[in-house]
DNA sequence: TCTGCATTGTGACCAATGTTACTGCGTGGT
DNA sequence: ACCACGCAGTAACATTGGTCACAATGCAGA
């Protein structure tokens, strides 16, 4: 599909044509695979990636390999992380994969500050991801901190789920456990006891969430 | 001392006359004592408060009345959840709380957009300030994700002293315990067995960081 | 088919934290 | 002085989650 059409469709709240087409001219298509990474944490950011298709999960680790799930970015939405760090010219702090195959329109960030002060659409667009982002990291604070592990993976699942449209998730214990800080057999442990309540249904790099 | 100095002085980034003039002219002075509560959860904000002395400090509650304490608010700063909430006129999902007497510039929250259109030093601090903040959750994350409780509690005490320039901590462990989201035995046991190697003295109502 | 490897299942054990139930202490108010 | 109350100390126990060790399973490539 035309690259003008599925960014007008996808990020419907940059009303302006100007800035639209600002973007498509200056923006840089990049397509890739599940599981690639996008950002690593320590690299430089020279691209703010709007998300046309697909989706990104981005990743907090700490110095000893520790990972955990911050949130995910869709179409229509961009990362705050690279908001942030093209104001200061800063290191990414955290890490950005690729979750489902995804269509990105890259945006040098030099063009970040400068449209914000000639695109109305643009600068409502920004303010707003870092209010998304900003409640979404609340979020993610209110469950390591409230929740108990067996709540945190059943949401977790659920939330899989809804964004993947289907009940049959492809995924290992071990990447479960990474996205929620824990270890595999205690996930295994977990995913167990909820088959036994009849939550889901186990199989072979499959969980079948009922 | 007369505000614009004060003002001046306190938040240099926002080096326009004009754009303080503004300030002054439509800011409510506030003046509030330790252990007041500025905003609640759930309570509508109409101000965004500029901190000129003192110090807020803002906490996470859930509906089972944990808390935890997500970061302070200094002279010079802001909160984000202001910002967030001013622009699409959203309830506070945080609290915020007086942590030594402030002394608070507010603004009412329908400036705040318009300013940031006439006023390139203030759209540059309403930026900036979302950084901060969305640096310092990260930051708070790593904290309840990655670090044991001992180590929570150890850096707790090196802040507190770092903030109120002293090492003499005038704090319950019952304060401390709701900080971080633990109980009151818990953090009593860990502060003797920090006593006994001999990081801290503990007195009534009183911490010795030594 | 055979083999190797990633994945999953599981029991035993351990460390960290939370909970319960007391005790004692110190201070402020009467 | 005395009492009430908030604060702190502590032992015993429960629970959660992490670690270790090892077995079983099943798929993919030789």
């Amino acid at each position: 599909m035309e690259i003008s059409i599925l960014l007008k469709e996808t990020f419907p709240s940059i009303y302006e044509e100007s800035a639209r087409n600002e973007i498509e001219k200056e923006g840089i298509i990049m397509e890739l695979k599940a599981g690639e990474m996008l950002m690593d944490i320590g690299g430089y950011i020279k691209y703010i990636p709007l998300v046309l298709k697909g989706m990104l999960k981005i990743m907090r680790e700490d110095s000893d390999g520790n990972e955990l799930l911050l949130y995910y970015i869709r179409p229509g939405e961009t990362c705050a992380m690279s908001l942030t760090c093209c104001m200061g010219d800063a290191k990414s702090t955290v890490r950005a994969e690729v979750e489902e195959d995804v269509l990105i329109l890259a945006i040098p960030i030099r063009f970040m500050d400068q449209w914000t002060n000639e695109f109305q659409s643009w600068k409502s667009f920004v303010m707003h991801t870092y209010q998304m982002r900003y409640e979404e990291l609340l979020k993610t604070i209110d469950g390591i901190a409230f929740q108990k592990l067996d709540d945190r993976l059943e949401r977790a699942l659920k939330e899989k789920c809804s964004s993947m449209g289907t009940n049959s998730l492809v995924i290992t214990h071990q990447e479960l456990a990474n996205e929620l800080n824990s270890s595999r057999e205690v996930i295994s442990r977990l995913l167990k006891q909820m088959e036994r309540k009849g939550k889901v249904q186990l199989g072979r790099h499959k969980i079948e969430v009922l």
